[in-house]
DNA sequence: GAGTAATTAGTAATAATTTCTAATTAGAAA
DNA sequence: TTTCTAATTAGAAATTATTACTAATTACTC
C-alpha cells in the first residue's frame, strides 16, 4: 500500500522511476515499519541491487521526504526512516522502535501540550 | 539546588573539584532547563572561563552523565543536555524544548506502552 | 611542600551526513 | 525506433559532530 502510494506520488511529481528507486520502495515497504537507519536501508537495498551507492540511496530518501512519504528521526547517532507519517507514538527501547498507533493518546497529549503533534517518542529505561 | 546536589555527588565519587567543573555546574544550574546543546554549553562556560576547551567540557559532561546528574538527548544534528532526570515530557518545537512535568500523563503512557519511561519527547509540527 | 593520579587542552581519529560533479540513463519527442 | 536532454547516479570530497589520545598541568593526599 505504502509502496503504491509512493510510486504514484513520484510519478505525479515528475520524478523518473529508476531501478534504484523501485528497489528502495520495495525495501521500505518491507522493512520500513522497523524504523531502519539509513545505513540499514542501504544494506537491505544492496542485497537486491548490489551496486547502488549510499549517495544515491541518501538522495532518494531525501526525495521521499520532500514528497512527505517518509520522515526522518534522529536516534542515538543515527538517522532513522519513519514510513508512518501520521501522528503516532514511537516506543523506543535501546535501538528498537515500535509503533503504537493510539489516536486518543495523541489527542490527549495535544490537548495538554497545546500544539499539533508530529510524533511522540517515548524513550524507555534500558531493561535490566 | 541541582548544582548543590551535583557538587556533593562529584565529591562523594572522588572527582576533583576543578575550576572548569565548577563553572560547568554554574552554567548548567543557570541554563540547563533550556536543554542546551553541548556547543551552547561550551559557549556559555567560555564566557566566564574563556580558556576551557571543548574537550574538557565534553569529558566533564560525560562525568555528570555517569553520575546520573544529566542525560543526553539527540535532537536534529545536535546533542542536548537534559538536567531534569526525572521522567517527564519534553515538548519540542523546532529547536526549542520545554519541560512539561506531568507525572499523571507519564504514568498513563507507561501503562499504555508497558515499560518504564525515561522521557517522552513530543515533537510538534512546525508552526505555520 | 612533595608526590601522584586525575584532569586539562590540544590534536587526531572516527563516523555520519551532506555536497559536488562527471558519466550515465529514463523518458519525452522526433 | 532512435535521438535528445535534463534528471539521476556513483564516487569522491567536504563538512560536522563526536570520541579518542596524550603530554603537560594541577587538585588533593600525606
Ligand atoms: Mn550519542
Ligand atoms: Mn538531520
Ligand atoms: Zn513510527
Ligand atoms: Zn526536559
Amino acid at each position: 500500500m505504502w509502496r503504491k502510494v509512493a510510486l504514484e506520488r513520484l510519478r505525479k511529481a515528475g520524478y523518473k522511476i529508476t531501478p534504484q528507486r523501485l528497489k528502495l520502495l520495495d525495501v521500505l515497504e518491507r522493512i520500513g515499519r522497523s524504523h531502519p537507519s539509513l545505513r540499514e536501508v542501504h544494506e537491505a537495498v544492496k542485497e537486491e541491487f548490489p551496486t547502488i551507492s549510499f549517495s544515491t540511496l541518501y538522495s532518494n530518501v531525501m526525495v521521499l521526504r520532500d514528497l512527505g512519504l517518509v520522515e526522518l528521526l534522529h536516534l542515538g547517532s543515527e538517522t532513522r526512516v519513519e514510513v508512518n507519517v501520521s501522528p503516532h507514538v514511537n516506543v523506543i527501547s535501546g535501538r528498537r522502535v515500535r509503533d503504537l498507533d493510539d489516536p486518543e493518546l495523541v489527542r490527549e497529549i495535544e490537548r495538554k501540550v497545546g500544539g499539533r503533534v508530529r510524533f511522540v517518542n517515548v524513550v524507555l529505561e534500558d531493561e535490566v
